[in-house]
DNA sequence: AAATTCTCCTGAAGGC
DNA sequence: TGCCTTCAGGAGAATT
């Protein structure tokens, strides 16, 4: 399931191979993703010299000379750079063929999005509203204080929406939380401007350990060039309820935050 | 306005 | 072995 560390490995992966390359067609096998991929893609892009990959959140951002296409993974979607004369698979939903290599995207559940948006790309409704980039200085403790004032939410629910910081999904969330010592249904309001300072941080040492070590592999996420991650078997509480916490050995509590799976150490995490 | 619940989808895993 | 049920979840939409 890619979160924030996929993308970006995705982002990196993918870019060196297309960038700077015209896209000669557009192939769409389905077009039935979250939303329909629009009918009109191919007649906007086509033709359009694709200038850099961009990761914002964790919607990639192909900028061509003139508008973008906005690419999201969803739950299941990856992509990876193929030959030309690759034979697509089973779920292999849309090609973009640039002149020296095709783009290829994948999504068995088909959660995520192929769109197009016209310049500028950030006032695309699904942009326009976002919160700061996790890794940036924008997110600080100051920020996340000022967005936890008043809110009776579970702390977890406010680092996973994406209007207040993106790119924090269920599995860092739950690890950012154990490592700052933060009870995950705490009420966000309700929390020192300490502890908070600390929940940044540790959202940004999960994050970029989880990107140097290739993103996450559960079940089937696999990276542009087709292997897997390898930060999983660093994860401290995520998938690991009724095991012995790391710190304290007691057994990890499992419970649900907005239908997510929610692990935690009742002992360490208050 | 804020918070919670619903919804899309398919493959893996568990039960019998 | 095989069929059935349950579960997982990103995040916008709908609802409370």
């Amino acid at each position: 399931m890619p979160e924030l560390p996929e993308v970006e490995t995705t982002r990196a992966g993918i870019a060196p191979h297309i960038q700077g390359q015209t896209l000669q067609r557009v192939v769409v096998r389905d077009a039935r993703l979250r939303w329909p991929v629009p009918i009109d893609l191919a007649a906007k892009v086509e033709g359009k010299c694709l200038r850099q990959v961009v990761r914002r959140g964790k919607y990639l951002l192909f900028e061509f000379d003139q508008g973008a296409i906005i690419g999201h993974l969803g739950m299941t979607g990856s992509m990876r750079i193929v030959a030309h004369d690759e034979p697509p698979a089973f779920h292999d939903h849309v090609d973009l063929v640039f002149s020296g290599a095709t783009l290829r995207y994948r999504d068995p559940r088909r959660f995520g999005c192929i769109l197009w948006q016209d310049n500028p790309v950030m006032e695309h409704a699904l942009l326009a509203s976002l919160g700061p980039e996790p890794l940036s200085d924008e997110f600080h403790m100051a920020h996340l204080l000022n967005v936890c004032k008043g809110k009776k939410q579970a702390i977890k629910s406010v680092i996973m929406d994406a209007k207040q910081v993106v790119g924090v999904g269920n599995i860092y969330a739950n690890e950012a939380l154990f490592m700052a010592g933060i009870h995950p249904h705490r009420q966000a309001g309700r929390i020192s401007a300490v502890r908070l300072g600390k929940l940044v941080e540790s959202c940004k040492q999960v994050l970029s350990a989880a990107i140097k070590q290739g993103g996450t592999t559960l079940r089937d996420f696999v990276d542009s060039d087709g292997k897997p991650g390898y930060f999983k078997q660093q994860l401290q509480v995520y998938g690991r309820a009724g095991q012995a916490c790391i710190t304290c050995d007691q057994a990890l509590t499992e419970s649900r935050i907005g239908q997510r799976s929610t692990v935690y150490c009742k002992r360490c995490q208050r």
